[in-house]
DNA sequence: CGGTGTGGTTTCCGATCGGATACCAACTAC
DNA sequence: GTAGTTGGTATCCGATCGGAAACCACACCG
């Protein structure tokens, strides 16, 4: 099977957040690392995405499905468990992601400077 | 110099409109694209960018010269003339870009596909 | 003098986003 | 029965987005 999700994988000042590129919407770059390994299922995904709202998710989920990246199924089990799966289109974005996470790594700083820089100059102005 | 830029440069069905990677706002990949071959003006961009308004246009520079992706110099002529121009850190963005618009292409036909699906079932439902 | 071009800013407004909260059906466990 | 879990929906609401339109300072042109 599948190892539990870090809580804390999402670290809040991971450098991505700086980034100027975005998968999807506010959510969909996150849950795409999350199905990395393998399937999840709902309840799940909202620990490693702590803030997240079950409506938020469902519909960044909704909108992964519509676009071919991610694929719902519903298991016939006793509970109701319904697990979200990358697609194998949905998994190919996974090598461009890479190149985007090692730019904004490489460029962090820069990216935290130019910030800082412009921050002071509006404190300033 | 710079050769003019093409108003047509950005076919309303290119194939990255679909895609699910952004970079920055709505516009901020387009004028990145627009100053890959040298420094552009203020309406000088605005010509490819057919739709778009003064407004919308000086908020995307802003936040991309905030961000360090972008340099604004007001040059002293007769005429008031002002120019922007990727900083190295704005041109080191587009070799990921290069990438993210060849994934794009190659998947172009499996997104319109899943797309099409699911308009359809969404009729059919 | 008025008209034109450049590089914007301001105001208005409808649409969308995103979080909080409450609610729900189905099933299980006690 | 009652409580808890799972996988959601429905409603409200404030904040933000994004386009349309009007306006503006400044310089040049004739």
């Amino acid at each position: 099977m599948n190892a539990p999700l870090n809580p804390d994988m999402f670290d809040p000042v991971c450098p991505s957040a700086l980034s100027p590129i975005h998968i999807g919407d506010k959510w969909a770059g996150m849950i795409i690392r999350c199905l990395e390994h393998g399937p999840r299922r709902f309840s799940e995904l909202r620990i490693p995405l702590r803030s997240i709202t079950a409506k938020a998710l469902t519909k960044s989920l909704r909108a992964l499905e519509r676009d071919g990246l991610v694929q719902r199924t519903t298991h016939s089990d006793r509970v109701r468990r319904v697990e979200y799966d990358l697609t194998p289109l949905g998994r190919s974005l996974l090598e461009p992601m890479d190149a985007l996470c090692a730019w904004a790594q490489d460029h962090w700083e820069e990216l935290l400077d130019a910030r800082e820089a412009s921050a002071r100059l509006q404190h300033a102005g």
